[in-house]
DNA sequence: GTAAATGCAAAGAATTTGCTAGCCC
DNA sequence: GGGCTAGCAAATTCTTTGCATTTAC
């Protein structure tokens, strides 16, 4: 494991931020101090800087994979419907990580969690067209079973 | 929103089976009922079935889309080396998704919780290197700050 | 009859990979 | 000097989309 300029950039880029940015983010703001940096770089580092634990990944709405530097670890909430995320301010239970290594032997290091559900806009959207979900999913189950 | 035979078909794959299936395999799987389906047909009832609560989406590693039709519903470990996933016996806190919903108003239905780290193997391997993450993680630091 | 769903294929987006050259230790 | 890294570009992989046709209600 080698020191690069490159590097030590790309990890203070996402460290310096209290977004969760992505692959894309993270290399227009890198090429800002290093101009001649390519976009394969950048991913080949996050990928590497992730697996040394210096920072964490997880992949948002449409596969787009987020980054965060730990800089302000919370959950989020994501809408089922549009796919919007946003930030939920709920304590981060490690107890958790702990009884889950205890119980499986793993090397647990945090946890990802991510609320499911619709948005504001998305809830009215659906009550207005009559199809809130639950409704729906009982309608088809009825014809079918 | 409308019956066919092609949508009943792919919720009943997703439905019938305790993995976690993605999109091509719920394609290949469905397919041997209805040999012309096609895969944007799947991604699109895919999609749709999630908006209805009909199942469940979360992307696995490397931003695969994983479905679920809440046969068995759990929570995963990921090992951020190697991406692979393993399910873990957790008892699902729905509290935690009632509370939420109070705090912000929003239509929380369910929460997808991802617990990350090392797996045995590369746990192993990466101590057999002298990487396992915390040390690396400190040197870089002692060097950078 | 009409709107919604399918099939097909092409387009898109994100990420990975192969290869050569350069830089770190 | 050897090997890890960067740059560049091509290749992969997964997913979405446009459009003509078919199907459900």
């Amino acid at each position: 494991m080698r020191r690069s300029r490159q590097r030590d950039a790309i990890l203070a880029v996402v460290k310096g931020t209290d977004c969760h940015p992505t692959a894309d983010w993270v290399y227009r703001e890198a090429r800002k101090q290093i101009p001649g940096l390519s976009l394969g770089t950048v991913y080949r580092n996050l990928r590497v800087l992730c697996e040394l634990g210096e920072m964490r990944s997880y992949e948002g709405s449409g596969g787009v994979a987020h980054y965060d530097g730990y800089a302000a670890t919370h959950h989020h909430f994501r809408c089922d419907r549009c796919g919007e995320m946003q930030d939920i301010e709920v304590p981060v239970d490690c107890v958790m990580d702990r009884k889950v290594a205890e119980c499986t032997g793993l090397d647990v290091r945090y946890h990802v969690l991510e609320f499911r559900g619709l948005c504001h806009e998305c809830c009215a959207g659906a009550s207005r067209e009559g199809t809130t979900g639950e409704n729906e999913r009982d309608e088809m189950r009825g014809g079918t079973r």
